[in-house]
DNA sequence: GCCGGTCTTTGATCTGAATCAAATTATGCG
DNA sequence: CGCATAATTTGATTCAGATCAAAGACCGGC
């Protein structure tokens, strides 16, 4: 470790997670000095392409990570090729399976991303230490699970326009806000993704794309550039 | 508090919780005696008949409950009347939301069933002061965001009759066997709700139903009693 | 045991989304 | 740039599951 770095450790509280340079995700946000000293000199910062697969289904993982940027693509896979993504991670969220080793499913980087990695015998013990580490991986495992009901709703009872519009609405939540109620966005995911991850078919996506953007509702600059001018009428839409 | 019940409390670790009969749930087993002890003294065991509501969606709850007894639905409902099962619960789970008071969703009893019920505050406390207790419920948390995301590849992916068989391949999964591959179990939901859990309409969970039934994979003893002779082959129906 | 209501099954038809097919538009690369 | 390849859109047709309709089956109450 070089000196400027370690320098980071000698200021007080809070510290900055070296790995994650201060924007504390759920892990680092959680530990104490010594712990983030200790976690960081076991840990790795990675810049990974789109499409890299962090973890695979069926496999067992000895990683756990955080998402610094980028988006990432959870995906259950079956043995006949049909494919379903059950949820999308921005950043600052934790990826991986707590106390369970084996994944029943694969997350890969739907765009460029950086994450970092810990070891998972390491984070594990520190779960087992650190109360307030567990109650933040807690909370997000309630907010995945909230998530994840609220997409079965889409996925079991929505029509497909109100699929596409709940999808748009989705992301265009999590971009930056233009002014109140108008937006703009780079898609981090393909037709063939928003399709698996909608339960229909990359020409229904893009026909009901077609349909929205006819009806002004939104602006399609290129296939993946989005804009919203009624964020509010996307979510009507959605029902 | 009568003088029998008291008597509990003072025999050795691990002591029962009186509330839940010594069939720990979640909670009951995480917690110390004095713990137990408290949470006794303000907990109330109940018996709820089937279509009972324990929590409504967009409502705050001071509750939560650990099921004793039965099958309790998670629902989700669109302003316009559209439904869909998120989850099924069964004993002993844990119900009710930590950290968040308004529920997205509802929480009503499938069957007869019956339930622990806690203040909220007081066991809000008790989670804060038990990382045992945290552990479990995060656990529970992570085990049923496994099962919703399952369910989001049944939803998304799988047609009419592998939806049936995997419903049919899970609830038998819960009964106890009767041998090696065969089964025999109620349905704790009635043809709406499996309508409403898979994402169909009614017409289609009897006429798959009947599908399976002619092609020897169930027996329809009556609507709501099903013997399965080889679950494997449900299992592999649901692809 | 009969009656009214609810739940389930079965049948006929329709329709939204899938499938099949082809044109069009991006994208990367020598 | 210009070509090869992949991604997306558009069109024609089909089909799984929805909808509409009606006939059983079941259940509680009297």
């Amino acid at each position: 470790m070089d000196v400027a770095s370690s320098e980071i450790f000698e200021t007080g509280t809070p510290v900055a997670c070296r790995s994650c340079q201060a924007r504390h995700g759920v892990v680092c946000g959680a530990l104490s000095n010594a712990q983030l000293k200790e976690l960081n000199r076991h840990s790795m910062r990675r810049k990974i392409g789109a499409g890299s697969e962090i973890i695979a289904q069926g496999s067992e993982s000895s990683f756990y990570s955080n998402i610094m940027r980028g988006v990432v693509k959870l995906c259950k896979m079956m043995p006949d090729g049909r494919q379903q993504i059950v949820g999308l991670q921005f950043a600052p969220d934790f990826v991986g399976r707590p106390f369970v080793r084996e994944s029943t499913l694969s997350a890969e980087a739907a765009t460029d991303a950086e994450i970092c990695v810990f070891p998972r015998n390491l984070l594990d013990r520190m779960i087992g230490e650190t109360p307030e580490l567990q109650r933040r991986l807690h909370d997000q495992a309630l907010n995945e699970l909230d998530a994840a009901r609220e997409w079965m709703l889409t996925l079991g009872r929505r029509t497909a326009e109100e699929k596409v519009a709940s999808l748009l609405h989705l992301i265009g939540t999590h971009a930056e806000p233009q002014t109140a109620i108008s937006t703009a966005f780079d898609l981090p995911l393909s037709r063939t993704e928003i399709a698996d991850f909608l339960g229909l078919t990359i020409e229904t996506v893009s026909r009901q794309m077609t349909r929205l953007r006819k009806r002004g509702v939104i602006l399609i600059e290129n296939s993946r550039h989005i804009v919203v001018p009624d964020l509010d009428e996307l979510e009507r839409i959605s029902a």
